[in-house]
RNA sequence: GUCCCCAUCGUCUAGCUGGCCCAGGACGCCGGCCUCUCACGCCGGUAACGGGGGUUCAAAUCCCCCUGGGGACGCCA
């Protein structure tokens, strides 16, 4: 029998999800999902002083706007503390760890002397055979192999392995009594049944670390798979500095979350020439074989594109509710439903994100005495001739007993054609007379859209400037 | 400094076991078409195999060296 697949995502609450993180995330999840295996969801808060349960809520809603959803957990860390303990007695009893006495300064000499003599800078084992009990100040250390060398299959990168004399006797249980990361994260992978790790390729080097740890342990290796970082546009390690955004900050930007997943994936991962995936799409169509191995660097132009196209190929009824939520931060009218499904395709084309399409909705929601004239556009556009003609429009559109495009259009050519004049002509100052703006989407659809009322009223404001 | 990883257009990438690649797609940028404006769309263009050695009839594809970039060396994760 095959095993099912586990795999996890393990945040530490310390900051925000951030789109390295994220993509992280995204890996391990769609493995699962088109495995038909687990995902777990795992909150890696042993370092006390800096998580915080805000970045952990922070955290647990952007996974759930991005749409990964666990299957169990999320775990805390904070809360298996006697699980870690546990363990770190058994490796204490069976003499594959000892207690060590050293002061965090004493360490940080012998790691500074290594260096002057040109090695990597490490812990010295000076209380490796001491045979310390434990005691306050003091710390757990694994007896990590001096000789031979430690490796393992990767699932991106191949095989990996290491000197073991590259490696030292790092720390699992810290002076306060908490696990390190090494220790936790071992102990729970291997308990939580992981058969799949992966991860960001800054955690390859101390992969071997943790290989010892579930040797020492009498685990089961999962399989490793390091995919390659997303770097900042200057090629170094993602930071606040860079797009390290929040992944909320782009729901707020109003992006789609369908579209930061598609452009999360394609940053390591790719599918021939393909570049736009539907959700199920991304979980039929993810294998492994297809992970890249270098770094890359996220660019949002491409993240833009990519959203429009998602607007764009959105059904009208999931962006009602999407738009209805950008146009309050803008001060904008709230809007009927059915009202926003008729304009929504109107703007579709248009738009980049949803703020953006709120933006461009404002013509459409506010009410004709709130709309703005710049001044200048109008003395440029509506002029004595045009208005002329926008007066005699005018009523000939009052006489209109339906306001459906097909007749508009009528009512215009039929203007057009007695005149003699270009639509080009006319279409200038009609639709700056109703929407105030120098563009908008079709002329037609737009009146057809506002309405009777709203675009007489328009135009009688435009005619009275 | 030591160890590890990586290396195709500015960016994301295709290029699976070498010939179909004087390198394809996408974003961006630049032209053009469409057109009532702005977009969308469509058409075209710009731009890369880091360098040097091998192996081979043939290398972007395999090997080595160099260079470059990244990462790790924490009682952070």
């Amino acid at each position: 029998m095959i095993k099912k697949v586990v795999t996890r995502f393990p945040p530490s609450p310390t900051g925000h999800l951030h789109i390295g993180g994220a993509r992280t995330a995204l890996f391990n999840w769609l493995l699962a999902r088109s495995q038909n295996g687990i995902f777990v969801l795992r909150i890696e808060d042993t370092d006390v002083g800096r998580s915080t349960q805000e970045m952990t809520d922070g955290i647990l809603q952007a996974m759930q706007w991005l749409g990964m959803d666990w299957d169990l957990g999320p775990y805390f860390q904070s809360e298996r503390l006697d699980i870690y303990n546990e363990h770190i007695e058994g490796l204490l009893a069976s003499g594959q760890a000892y207690n060590c006495q050293c002061t965090a300064q004493e360490v940080e000499a012998m790691r500074e002397e290594a260096r002057t003599k040109g090695e990597k800078p490490k812990y010295n084992g000076r209380c490796r055979e001491l045979g310390l009990w434990p005691g306050p100040g003091r710390v757990v250390r694994l007896k990590a192999p001096l000789e031979g060398d430690t490796g393992f299959q990767d699932l991106v990168k191949g095989y990996n392995r290491v000197d073991n004399r590259e490696l030292d006797d790092f720390v699992l249980r810290r002076a306060d009594g908490m696990p390190t990361y090494n220790l936790a994260v071992v102990v729970d992978d291997a308990l939580m049944g992981m058969t799949h790790i992966l991860r960001g390729d800054d955690h390859l080097s101390n992969t071997p670390k943790q290989v010892l740890l579930y040797q020492a342990l009498g685990f089961e290796l999962p399989q490793f798979g390091h995919v390659p970082m997303i770097l900042g546009p200057d090629k170094k390690k993602l930071s606040k500095r860079h797009g390290a955004m929040s992944v909320l900050e782009y729901r707020e930007k109003g992006y789609l979350p369908q579209a930061v997943l598609n452009t999360l994936v394609r940053l390591g991962w790719s599918y021939g020439d393909q570049e736009l995936f539907a959700h199920d799409e991304l979980i039929s169509l993810f294998s492994l074989q297809n992970l890249g191995k270098s770094a890359c660097v996220f660019n949002p132009e491409k993240l833009d594109w990519v959203n429009a196209q998602h607007i764009k190929n959105s059904p009208v009824e999931e962006l009602v509710p999407l738009l209805g939520e950008q146009l309050r931060p803008k001060g904008l009218p709230r809007a009927d439903p059915k009202y926003l499904q008729e304009i929504i395709p109107l703007l579709q084309p248009r738009s980049t994100t949803m703020v953006d399409m709120a933006e461009q909705a404002a013509v459409f929601v506010l009410n004709a005495d709130d709309i703005v004239y710049d001044p200048d556009l109008v003395a440029k556009v509506i002029t004595p001739e045009a208005k002329a003609h926008l007066l005699a429009l005018r009523d000939r559109l009052a006489w209109l007993e339906s306001f459906a495009q097909s007749d508009l259009e009528g009512v215009i050519t039929e203007y057009l054609e007695e005149t003699g004049i270009k639509f080009k002509l006319l279409a200038q100052p009609i639709r700056v007379s109703i929407t105030g703006k120098k563009a908008s989407p079709g002329l037609f659809e737009t009146m057809a859209v506002l309405g009777k009322e709203q675009v007489l009223r328009r135009m009688d404001r435009a005619l009275s400037l």
